[in-house]
DNA sequence: GTAGGGTTAG
């Protein structure tokens, strides 16, 4: 090797170590490569400290680079424009060291060295993981005195650290609209932008104006899009964009084939999803874990579980995600047994150590299915402090198994934690409710006033002839309203009559039992099956999007309606899929 | 010699 670097030219000794620090793939070989240059006197050469920089980062070890580069006896006259891009993008790239980055470029200014255009889109990658919108203007603010603005790289990058940052849409947006000339890639950054957001209404009409406008979508775009469709549940339009990715030639990629999985999935049509997956030729962890997600949301814990052996057999290692995907399988199907298993089989066969996420599934698992007792022993034993989506899953199971001691201090201790938060009153009243104790429950709901703290509204998303259309209790917004009532009432004589009894401790407010009814026949998912029925082909299935759990009383009264109206109704709530057939429901009532 | 947008959970 020395042999090599001290060849008879300096120039050709440069060039065989360019091309050594390019073969080299081991940070040992890399340490013997530096000991050389330092020996040759290389280590003073643009070109070398550069490639060496970038070799550094390649190996995961850029601080091993800059230790060298920024050293005290390091030849300043040495740094230029390249160097520096070099090392900024190195630490733009990884998560955490994203600060050192802009450290580099406050470096930079102070050594007089002038950044290029190349520089900002490392810049504006890092300030975009940082999440601040204040870091983000600056950059921004630079890139624009340095005229670096109109180039459509850096644009598009702007685009994409303005929508990365907490409240920085809309300054994204007014770049993107600023934007003389677009790509595809311009357009996907701000679609992805809005889908991040949860948008996703606003990322569809983007969409629509990007084809309005001509500019073709990629694989890329058509991720974010299928993304979109699957938070709204947008089962047509999903199928759509699928069509049209097959129509348009748009390369399938493995992420596009993904996207479709997730899509099929959260919009209630497992079965396709698998068909997708079936016919892919490399599947991924992430393939694998969106179909057993999906089959964990449509309670479909058995077939996960042979999902997930299948898996193993294949040789495809889960991953910390791919085993929070079974643990939800298994409890929403009540495999309890099996969810311990798979918990004990993830830390002691596959070294993933849980995070709070993996806790918080066995802690619902323990208290959906009524083991209280064995909930609080896990939560107790948690090397992690509890947090208080935790709390919140065991007044769930509290409500469910009667425990009204318990819920009321597990409350008592979340409302302290977090005084604004809705939930934790709707949860606690929803306990009251359910054993009767009105006066607690007003008094709950007198808090709630008094402090100003408003329940998250129920609403109820439902996609007919390519529109989506929303409801929320008591909605009168709609122009056939009164149509709905009327169909939202004869609905309820229908199931009466099939022998449907109202529950009304659900209902938060403290009427009379006729008002309360009256209530419930409000609730955003009746009003969305009464739009349904008035305005879809008799025995067609309906299906519904709804934000939140679908309530005790509207589940019951689904079951109903599907038989009466020889309906199925798929319920999508905020944690799974309910299939309504013939009066009953997938979910057992194990919910 | 350097650059941009994407998929799984909670």
């Amino acid at each position: 090797m020395s042999r090599l670097i001290q060849a008879f030219n300096r120039r050709e000794a440069e060039q065989n170590c360019l091309s050594l620090l390019q073969l080299c793939n081991t940070f040992s070989k890399l340490k013997q490569i530096h000991s050389h240059l330092l020996k040759s006197g290389l280590h003073n050469n643009p070109l070398v400290l550069t490639k060496f920089s970038t070799t550094c980062s390649e190996l995961n070890n850029i601080d091993y680079a800059t230790s060298f580069v920024f050293c005290k006896e390091a030849d300043t006259h040495l740094y230029d424009t390249f160097l520096f891009n070099a090392i900024i993008r190195a630490y733009a790239q990884t998560n955490h060291t994203k600060q050192n980055a802009i450290f580099c470029y406050n470096l930079m200014l102070r050594y007089s060295i002038k950044p290029n255009k190349f520089t900002y889109p490392f810049l504006l990658k890092a300030s975009a993981g940082m999440l601040g919108l204040n870091l983000g203007k600056q950059i921004h603010g630079a890139v624009v005195k340095y005229g670096f603005d109109s180039d459509l790289y850096v644009q598009n990058t702007t685009v994409h650290m303005y929508c990365c940052c907490v409240g920085g849409i809309e300054f994204a947006r007014n770049v993107f609209d600023e934007m003389p000339k677009s790509s595809a890639v311009s357009w996907s950054a701000m679609i992805g932008g809005y889908v991040r957001l949860g948008r996703s209404t606003e990322a569809v009409d983007l969409f629509r104006k990007m084809q309005f406008d001509g500019v073709r979508p990629d694989e890329i775009t058509m991720v974010s899009v299928l993304s979109a469709c699957a938070d709204l549940g947008a089962l047509e339009l999903g199928k759509w964009v699928q069509r049209y990715i097959d129509k348009e030639g748009i390369p399938r990629s493995e992420e596009l084939c993904n996207a479709l999985i997730d899509m099929f999935a959260k919009c209630g049509d497992i079965d396709e999803a698998i068909k997708v997956f079936r016919n892919m030729n490399e599947k991924t962890i992430v393939s694998w874990t969106s179909v057993i997600v999906g089959l964990a949301m449509h309670g479909r814990g058995k077939e996960a579980v042979d999902f997930f052996d299948e898996m193993r057999r294949v040789g495809m290692k889960p991953d910390g995600v791919a085993f929070i995907g079974m643990l939800t399988a298994c409890s929403h199907a009540g495999l309890v047994e099996q969810g311990c298993r798979y918990f004990d089989l993830m830390v002691n066969e596959f070294s993933i150590v849980p995070k709070i996420e993996h806790y918080g599934c066995m802690v619902d698992m323990f208290s959906r299915a009524g083991h209280l007792s064995k909930a609080l022993e896990f939560v107790k034993e948690m090397p992690i402090e509890p947090n208080p989506v935790i709390w919140r899953s065991l007044i769930y199971g509290c409500r469910s198994h009667g425990e009204l001691e318990l819920s009321e201090s597990i409350s008592k201790r979340l409302i302290g934690d977090e005084p604004m938060h809705g939930s934790n009153y709707v949860l606690l009243s929803n306990v009251y409710a359910k054993m009767s104790k009105y006066e607690k429950k007003t008094k709950i709901r007198n808090v709630m006033d008094k402090k100003g703290i408003k329940k998250v509204p129920g609403c109820t998303m439902i996609e007919l002839n390519n529109e989506i259309y929303e409801f929320v209790a008591g909605d009168k917004s709609h122009d056939q309203y009164e149509d709905i009532y009327r169909m939202v009432d004869e609905m309820g004589r229908a199931i009466k009559k099939a022998g449907f009894v109202a529950t009304t401790s659900d209902v938060l407010l403290d009427i009379d039992e006729e008002d309360k009814e009256d209530t419930l026949n409000k609730h955003s998912e009746k009003l969305a099956i009464a739009f349904a029925l008035l305005n879809s082909p008799p025995r067609t299935m309906i299906r519904i999007v709804k934000n939140l759990r679908v309530c005790t009383d509207c589940h019951a009264a689904t079951k109903f309606i599907s038989k009466v109206y020889e309906r199925e109704i798929v319920v999508r709530d905020r944690n799974r899929f309910h299939h309504f057939r013939d009066g009953s429901c997938s979910c057992k009532d194990f919910w």
